[in-house]
DNA sequence: TCCCGACCATAAAACATTTTCCTTCATAAT
DNA sequence: ATTATGAAGGAAAATGTTTTATGGTCGGGA
């Protein structure tokens, strides 16, 4: 093991005139730099960055908490985290901090990882946050102070708005994107228009719900609650036993929003299964734009939401906190827009486009 | 900020004595040992994990380097190997060797992670190398080297076979799987099958084109190897390109075996716009059992890979080499089977099985 | 009574750095 | 010639633990 010693005694300075020319952190002479440097390349010194962190306090490495690694969604996000990060030279500690617990101590085990990050010691945090809305006040107390129990670690909430809290958050406009299909439903005729939710008590499940409401009030469309939202549970298999209740609900129906691409997956399975042609006598619209909406048949329109975008610009607000400390202490809102993808669950005559897609 | 010395303070202890109960080291007397603990428990005393490395160098944390984190494959993987860690009380760090760079720095960087990881003093490495077949011996001693540059640092090779090289070894039977897919085609009554293969020089590549090769002479058929095999990238795009090559170069083809899924769903997609039909013409196979498999239409059969079960697997090994050093020295090598998933694709009767997958 | 060992607890070293505070020496100013 | 100034580099402190070596106390056997 070859320390800052053997590089400092192999030059015949002190340690310190190492460590300064190592980390440019002060003039040293030319001569004695240069003696430094050619002794840490013939010995391959390489700094012990635990050693550095002691000091320093700063690690080079974010920790990254969000559900469903697996899924379609978060690996999409954590890659837009991933470019950033390593282009700015720092390394990623990721957690899934839903998939071992059930759903109940799944809050709890996301704390958990948050302290254990902040014990290591990261420079910074992102985190997809379970915690429900009534909940959220107290538990970004929590956070916060967890956060600056040793030095100001900034963090982030993704998918989440937090900013009310005082936490920077980079988060889509669901309720936006929500009316926006809905009304693209509309728009191509639908009057009776339903909705599969997702699971209770998730702020991002009400916003869709809300969209939706809003905007089939807007259209002086009437809602009825009971029957036309149906819960799902954001899987395939959710969208699928969703779809055949509202058949029952509302035999009538002529167009469905889906909270999520896989549910819409599973709900146009059952269409079919059923024979009720689809754009032609029930149109269907999803959310998120995964992969497998622009594979199957007929291909699902959606909204396109910007994961691996929304990961970047996590991660630009967190480096800008963690790099400039002092910057202006206004919390940071971002606010990433959807996008209409129209295909042919609504548009039978819409263009393939799933040759073109990068994903 | 609380330190050990705090905590001694209030207990009225020595330092090494708090050490020492609260890592039960030593035998302490039950009084001492009490007031130790409650005054930790007062004190919400943490122990800073970075000086604990610094001295027992061990981190409590593993690196794990994979590919496409955001694909269809690698996530699942990874989810094995974050289950296993998170239940041994271990933290992950993951990086995407593939992602940033060109493929032909893409080893040059996988390099620099290992590097990184090494420095960082992580307790092991579970790492999916992009390494060619004939670089692998030469690249296999530089991991060695740098993974015990510092203390033995456990290294598992995930998908690729490198226990001949002294590392252990998860990897999965490409060859046999390749040849049962293509066994499978034969038995449905296929007689002129074709390949779609991944990119060059990619051992996990050559592999099944053995398996496809040896096969088809086991079984008494001719391969043109010029015409019947072509090159895809193992996206869906390649997929749908080199299905419409094949259809030129072998007009009268009546199954194909494609390298990966992805390529399966863009080759089917060929075949559907020029209404060849599926299975009673053209029969098709895939390999890894990706979630879009089972949804397509008709429905894809395959070989199912597993997945997270590798990652698990992976993981075991690196622990137990963690866990206790004196473990056996010989190498480790786990070979992982797959199983034919018969789906539409090949027989027309075969039961749909998508709402019953877990995924 | 003395000595030895067993048993606890402590002081201090060690880990590999960064950083603060000095020292030294040269140069310029008086 | 003497003193002030400032630059350059070194000694040592500090970081928060674990571990090693040491010390002190008490009981029992000679």
């Amino acid at each position: 093991m070859v320390g800052i010693k053997d590089v400092a005694r192999k030059a015949g300075v002190s340690i310190s005139t190492v460590s300064n020319v190592l980390n440019g952190k002060r003039y040293v002479s030319p001569v004695l730099a240069e003696r430094v440097r050619s002794a840490a390349v013939e010995l391959s010194y390489e700094a012990n960055p635990i050693a550095q962190q002691m000091k320093s306090k700063h690690s080079g490495i974010i920790g990254v908490i969000t559900g469903d690694m697996y899924g379609v969604f978060y690996p999409y996000v954590v890659k837009g985290i991933d470019e950033v990060a390593t282009q700015r030279g720092y390394q990623v500690l990721l957690s899934d901090a839903r998939s071992v617990y059930g759903n109940q101590s799944a809050e709890k085990y996301e704390l958990e990882l948050f302290r254990q990050y902040i014990n290591n010691r990261v420079d910074g945090i992102i985190f997809a946050s379970v915690v429900s809305k009534e909940r959220s006040a107290n538990y970004c107390e929590k956070l916060k102070k967890l956060a600056d129990k040793y030095k100001k670690t900034p963090i982030v909430s993704l998918e989440r708005d937090f900013s009310g809290y005082g936490i920077d958050s980079v988060y889509f406009d669901g309720y936006e994107n929500s009316s926006i299909a809905v009304q693209h439903l509309y728009d191509c005729g639908c009057r009776k228009i339903c909705h599969i939710s997702g699971p209770d008590h998730m702020e991002i499940v009400e916003e869709r719900i809300e969209g939706y409401l809003d905007t089939m009030k807007k259209n002086g469309l009437r809602v009825n609650t009971r029957k036309m939202i149906v819960k799902g549970n954001y899987s395939h298999q959710g969208g699928y036993r969703a779809m055949k209740e509202l058949l029952e609900n509302v035999p009538d129906l002529d167009g469905v929003f889906c909270g999520n691409d896989q549910m819409a997956v599973g709900a146009l399975k059952v269409l079919k299964e059923y024979g009720r042609r689809v754009p032609e006598e029930i149109r269907l619209i999803g959310y998120d734009d995964i992969f497998i909406s622009s594979i199957v048949e007929p291909s699902l329109s959606t909204i396109h939401i910007k994961k691996r975008h929304a990961g970047i610009e996590a991660a630009r607000v967190l480096f800008d906190r963690i790099e400039n400390q002092d910057s202006g202490k206004s919390v940071c809102k971002i606010l990433m827009d959807g996008r209409l993808v129209v295909r042919r669950s609504t548009v039978a005559s819409a263009p393939e486009d799933w040759i073109l897609s990068e994903w």
